[in-house]
DNA sequence: GTGGCCCTGTGA
DNA sequence: TCACAGGGCCAC
């Protein structure tokens, strides 16, 4: 479910109301989905204060005050939602932390995935940066500049789609905002990637960084799952040029968009082959 | 690189 | 009943 614009949105959500609240309990963490390589998960997040809590991609990552860890992915159906602590429990409710926070109520931190395809962990310093440095994960899409991004694609002969889908090459762009900046930038999903012109990647650049400002402006793209921290739902999917919009009129050039399966496996590529060359 | 797999829920 | 879903990992 949740790209970029969705984690960011969640993320500032959230910052208020952990940033130095200290997690007094954990009442809750499921052995299917919270893991540790410090230790017992729920006897070694206790007591910690939460320092910071920063996205990169789609991976939160909230520092605790020894230094430690606690990473965050949402997968395709995880919410977090902050809690009274009284409040009814959703189904598939994997982790509850009760957290406390000076002059504030205590309320709790929650995390849901039905499918269990998100990822809960606590790490150290060096097992994040074994599992989380610059060979793993790459520059965040939001941020990366432009001659890193030219220089990252020129370096692989695989399609623009599935070189955009690649955490390592640049991490955050998923299925629908890699068809949508495809589609801003005019360029063909199936293009090999080391075949733009400097022009070209430059326009891609462009095209990925304007998208996701503007989702992450309208809170993210709510389909099926995502809600934002309030409960609220995002509003990017109406503004869709490609994605979900299969046989539909491109709203360029009024040709049918095109939907493939073929260009990365396993997922659809919603695209205009009039347009984007 | 490709395909399969991890899971549950939903809509055709 | 089947196909499909904002993701990512692992074995061929």
């Amino acid at each position: 479910m949740p790209e970029l614009p969705e984690v960011e949105t969640v993320v500032r959500g959230l910052r208020p109301e952990v940033t130095s609240a200290a997690i007094a309990a954990v009442p809750w963490a499921s052995e299917l989905m919270a893991e540790s390589v410090v230790g017992p998960f729920a006897a070694s997040l206790t007591g910690r204060r939460i320092d910071a809590l920063v996205r990169q991609g789609k991976w939160m990552f909230y520092r605790l005050d020894n230094g430690w860890i606690f990473v965050l992915h949402l997968g395709m159906t995880g919410r977090v939602q902050i809690a009274e602590p009284a409040a009814e429990l959703l189904p598939h409710t994997h982790l509850r932390l009760l957290l406390e926070r000076p002059g504030r109520p205590t309320v709790e931190f929650r995390f849901t995935d039905p499918r269990r395809f998100g990822e809960v962990l606590l790490v150290d310093e060096s097992a994040w940066q074994a599992r989380f440095g610059p060979a793993q994960l790459g520059p965040d899409a939001l941020t990366i500049s432009r001659g890193d991004f030219a220089s990252r694609l020129a370096a692989t002969r695989r399609n623009l789609k599935a070189a955009l889908l690649d955490q390592r090459l640049v991490a955050g762009i998923g299925n629908i905002y890699a068809d949508e900046s495809l589609f801003a930038a005019r360029l063909a999903p199936t293009r090999p990637a080391n075949t733009l012109t400097p022009r070209e990647a430059s326009r891609l650049h462009r095209a990925v960084n304007a998208v996701l400002v503007d989702a992450v402006a309208a809170n993210g793209t709510s389909i099926r799952d995502y809600i934002t921290v309030t409960g609220v739902p995002g509003e990017f999917q109406e503004r869709l040029r490609v994605y979900g919009r299969a046989d539909q009129p491109c709203t360029k050039c009024r040709k049918p968009i095109r939907l493939d399966r073929g260009v990365v496996t396993g997922r659809a590529t919603c695209w205009c082959p009039q347009c984007q060359k």
